[in-house]
DNA sequence: ACACTAACCTGCAAGC
DNA sequence: TGCTTGCAGGTTAGTG
């Protein structure tokens, strides 16, 4: 009894804490940024892959491929990763479970680490990913998985009237119509669920039967929280040397994401729950419209 | 073109 | 204690 009441209490208590993998697209900007200062400028000394099955197989040529050359930039597109190299560029995604961070080479192999990319500053790159829903992709041309993407939400491609554009003869429920990669990018579950309760817009009306001023309204909500959870990134304590590499949401206040059943922050009406494309949706029957 | 489903994979928690 | 079940933040391939 004492026993059950105790890995209750310890189950309780990691359910708050930071340590769950969440890539989603701040969580990828924020990674991106902890690892960009040890391995840009850097060559690539050698690079040794574990476990090749991940979303797509892992080349076996990409060590060969990988070995020597420099790493220019690192950059951002959608939630992937791109390390421009000198004939071409690797992209990486992180799935639904990935993460990056900086070890050293002598560093013990854990459970799940498929990847390590060694540098000549004397560091490494480790690719670590549970259920390898992730990719590390070679390709000295254009990636074609970033070819028919959307626009980045935080820039000036993306606003209230081209989102209202986009929707017109669009009949899908309004969550999945943000979370589509051709619609927008970078807009998961988590922030998909959250922005349209910040705008007050049930998440399964019709794309095509909402307004022009709620696009406006939304667009802007969904700049402003993917940049606040960027902004909570940054200011966490969490460093990519050695650690889990795993950014995390702590400090940032989810609404409703995860609260179906407990009451509104704005209203105190219950929050519902329901299936959305197979995702779980939450919302307030009575802020959102 | 669009809407919808299943699938990739492991880990965890709840229920029996 | 050990099963079984369902669920998880992404994305694509296949169907109608």
């Amino acid at each position: 009894m004492i026993h059950l009441c105790y890995s209750r209490f310890i189950t309780t208590v990691f359910n708050y804490l930071p340590i769950k993998p969440m890539p989603e697209l701040p969580e990828v900007e924020t990674t991106l940024r902890g690892i960009a200062p040890f391995v840009e400028g850097q060559n690539i000394t050698a690079l040794t892959v574990r476990q090749p099955s991940l979303r797509w197989p892992v080349t076996d040529n990409i060590q060969a491929i990988a070995r020597g050359q420099k790493i220019e930039q690192l950059s951002r597109r959608a939630k992937y990763i791109i390390l421009q190299l000198e004939s071409g560029s690797m992209l990486i995604h992180l799935g639904m479970s990935g993460s990056l961070r900086i070890s050293n080479p002598s560093e013990t192999w854990r459970k799940h680490d498929h990847i390590e990319m060694q540098l000549s500053n004397g560091r490494a790159l480790r690719y670590h990913d549970p259920r390898r829903f992730g990719c590390w992709l070679w390709s000295a041309e254009d990636h074609h998985q970033l070819k028919k993407l959307g626009p980045e939400p935080l820039s000036n491609n993306f606003d209230g009237d081209g989102l209202f554009q986009a929707s017109r003869n669009r009949k899908l429920a309004v969550k999945p119509f943000i979370m589509t990669n051709a619609v927008v990018v970078g807009v998961g579950n988590i922030y998909a669920t959250e922005a349209l309760f910040r705008s007050g817009i049930r998440p399964n009306r019709a794309a095509n039967k909402i307004s022009k001023q709620r696009y406006q309204i939304l667009s802007g909500n969904i700049k402003e929280i993917l940049a606040e959870a960027i902004k909570q990134g940054g200011t966490t304590l969490r460093d990519f040397v050695n650690s889990d590499g795993q950014p995390g949401y702590f400090q940032q206040s989810l609404d409703v994401y995860g609260r179906g059943g407990e009451p509104c922050k704005k209203c105190g009406t219950t929050l519902k729950e329901l299936k959305l494309g197979q995702r779980s949706s939450v919302y307030c029957p009575s802020c959102q419209t």
